[in-house]
DNA sequence: GATATATACATAGGATTTCTATGTATCATT
DNA sequence: AATGATACATAGAAATCCTATGTATATATC
């Protein structure tokens, strides 16, 4: 996902989420969407985009269509049905592992020691 | 880390953000902390924790001195001064990494398509 | 017309991270 | 005597994302 390593195992929440809001997307579209969005503090690669909507869509979390644009393949994905249902559990447990760690971080003080 | 995959790339940080507070731990010591400071939401294991602990150390950011119970030797971890100074970064970039994520998964709204 | 860049997909193999499983050993409690 | 908590350790597996590479069309620039 790029420089700092932090972020392994947000990818598919983010893909989620996004596809969530806009219904219909393609990976290329995605890449972009994430780049705006995050004022290009995260960019995702192709190498590990492709094949996270290719396990999503293994998965039945999303399916795709193809479109043709003059002699260009696009592939758009959307939620399926499960998929909606497992996005919405996703976010919710990215949302509270963030609040988890911010607390752990900011919040420290010396323990007590037994 | 345990059950949601969402970690990785945090546990460093989170290991140094304690020794930032608390000085002095030794490896069990910091797998409780988190555990109660997470309220169970995040379990250490041991083969993560260990491995991490030596890689921090073998990278200068850490320095161990030995304590003896008994028969039972403690290993206690405390920052070096590169290691302070490398925690600050680290939590810096989480804390921004942290919002960045959230703001892209909460301020979702749909795409002006281009 | 040639070249560079953006668009749009794809995959193999590598690097990194954390976990599972296993091992050793002491100490306290039942 | 047995169990569970304390305290360390490592090998190998599993998962994730990246680098590098490849193909191809469309658009902008020189």
């Amino acid at each position: 996902m790029q420089s700092n390593e932090l972020i392994k195992g947000t990818l598919t929440t983010i893909i989620l989420s996004l596809l969530k809001e806009n219904q219909r997307m393609y990976g290329y579209d995605i890449t972009r969407a994430v780049k705006e969005k995050t004022q290009g503090k995260i960019l995702l690669k192709e190498g590990s985009l492709y094949p996270a909507l290719h396990k999503l869509q293994a998965e039945g979390l999303i399916e795709s269509e193809e479109e043709m644009l003059g002699k260009r393949v696009r592939i758009y994905y959307k939620l399926t049905k499960t998929g909606k249902s497992r996005t919405k559990t996703q976010i919710q447990e990215l949302l509270t592992f963030l609040d988890t760690i911010q607390e752990l971080i900011l919040n420290e003080r010396p323990l007590a020691h037994g």
